[in-house]
DNA sequence: GTGAAAGCGCTAACAG
DNA sequence: CTGTTAGCGCTTTCAC
């Protein structure tokens, strides 16, 4: 089984190359019995085009890729970022592009990458995880022609077209609920310092305090990184300050936050109430149903998906921003169940 | 900027074409003061070929494919893939290769994507995660004339390249050690059914267990998926018969099965010893410290990278096969540090 | 050791 | 509506 060209299919029934190229493009100019004999043709042979020789001929290559900047080093330790390259990639399928993944080890990996990513003529587009502001990716973005999305804010305000959750006001959402049920001593475990995300369920947490007229104390705001093992040691220092309830910025350091709980003989929800952040899809973490505040983290990759393609076929002027609303998912971890059942 | 090309570059430094090309490619018919001109001609534009018009004229694309097929359904629920895609990926970037990922989520996903894949011209070889038997993926492979390796063996001897771990001993690793510590009646939750890996670590479950001279109750066999809410579900009903340890086929199904010891009352390790199998990096899935045989997971995907390259490089007869080992690593959860201290 | 020339297999004007 | 004709930017014989 030879590979067949477009070349030896014309010939085969007998149009000409264009024809046949027409119809796999969808042009309008083919006759329906020429279409529909060609359609067939194709159906027959299994026909299909060269990749290289359309991205050469057309300048585009249905291709787009997914970076990770080495900043991102919890690919397989944060369940998120699974679920968001699965969403990117189901979303390829269903628009017939090619994903590529770029995941950044170190210096060297980047190094190579980047000038490869951004030479036209491998990717239509790219879309990239926001990392540390300090990355020097976004001014290759920037830069560079290649249509990108960037997912997660910017640290800065800057042109980049971007998609993201509300973080602000998911944060808060956790915190007016912790209020609500009467905790006073809220405590958050925040992510890795100087990003974007961090910031924004930071600045959540204190503007629901403030709107609450509760002071913040800041021995009460301790730094993680994302991990689990953040999420304990942060635990850890702060009960010493005797937080009725925590807020972590994350599913993974809400089990780290438990841990430390339990470690210190602390009762989850009796003697200390945990949000956390995501909704990742484990059934169990810490043997209690995680209170959480879910985002739609592959409806994230779609939508980023589906974004990159009109600004592929329309431009990026101007930037465009996408914002994708959550949701605060009620379990037992918080205490909401227990105090309806008193 | 406008994008360089071989063209403009050569007519930039006054050489030809084809003197540019060959620095670039590391032909020896260069002179050495040439060669340092383009060299660093290359070095100030910062020229980068175009990958369309490479790949059509030499005919590889430097892109290989890694594929899970719809069988594998659980590439965020189980660290175990995400751990593989790393290490397949920072193999892919100190080989200077791009690697493009196609999940495969039904059946449409399947029909699209399978085609654009075997067609020269995209991908210069391709790794698949190995499913279930029925999967038609394989004969695909097979029968295309792309360069492949499985990762998993496949179900039935077949003729694929393929690279794994030796599950069979592992196992045995496994059960040995429950023994060595004294336990009789030892259950085992395997995976899915009908798969390789869940076969093989039966087999090797078996095996340990007759050449010990202890018969084999088929009532301490649960049949689980890999899934933490198999493990659960599997250990509830394993627990009516009383087993004094447990093997569970993945450290997530082990986690299932210790989240139902817990609820039923039971002490990990005093009341039940569990061991899994994966060594998943997640600091805790239950408090407890597990005992669980290693997989060299990233390094299965590096060496797989390298397999592949080396068959695309090479050819493949005869097929190859590359078998990695793996190491039982004791932690608290079997209680061989319990009976230690003792 | 270097340049000229012929494609790789396709798309996209351009005629008709 | 269809066929003819140029390329897309590179690699790779083939001469020199």
């Amino acid at each position: 089984m030879a590979e067949l060209t477009l070349e030896s299919l014309a010939k085969l029934i007998g149009v000409s190359r264009s024809t046949i190229s027409r119809v796999i493009n969808g042009s309008p100019n083919v006759s329906p019995e020429v279409r529909a004999k060609v359609l067939k043709a194709i159906q027959t042979t299994g026909y299909q085009p060269n990749p290289a020789a359309r991205s050469l001929a057309s300048q585009r290559s249905w291709m787009i890729g997914l970076l990770l900047p080495r900043s991102v080093s919890s690919f397989f330790t944060d369940p998120f970022f699974p679920q968001l390259t699965q969403g990117i990639a189901f979303s390829c399928n269903s628009n017939n592009l090619t994903l590529s993944l770029f995941l950044v080890g170190n210096k060297e990996d980047e190094e190579k990458i980047y000038p490869r990513i951004s030479r036209r003529g491998l990717l239509d587009g790219l879309l990239v995880q926001a990392g540390q502001p300090e990355d020097k990716l976004i001014d290759h973005l920037l830069h560079s022609n290649l249509p990108a999305v960037l997912i997660g804010r910017p640290f800065e305000p800057s042109g980049v077209n971007y998609i993201d959750v509300d973080n602000i006001s998911a944060a808060e959402k956790a915190i007016y609920h912790l209020i609500r049920l009467g905790y006073k001593r809220i405590a958050t475990i925040t992510g890795s310092q100087g990003s974007a995300v961090t910031n924004d369920r930071l600045e959540g947490y204190r503007k629901a305090l403030r709107n609450s007229q509760i002071p913040v104390d800041e021995s009460l705001i301790a730094v993680g990184d994302f991990t689990e093992a953040s999420g304990y040691i942060a635990m850890k220092n702060l009960l010493a300050h005797k937080p009725q309830a925590v807020f972590a910025s994350s599913d993974i350091m809400a089990a780290g936050a438990i841990r430390a709980a339990y470690e210190a003989g602390l009762k989850v929800p009796d003697d200390l109430a945990v949000i956390g952040f995501d909704d990742i899809p484990v059934t169990t973490l810490s043997n209690i149903q995680l209170t959480t505040v879910r985002q739609p983290i592959q409806q994230l990759g779609t939508k980023a998906v589906e974004l990159l393609i009109n600004i592929i076929e329309n431009g990026s002027k101007p930037a465009r921003h996408v914002i994708l609303d959550t949701e605060l998912i009620i379990r037992d971890s918080c205490g909401a169940k227990r105090s309806e059942s008193e």
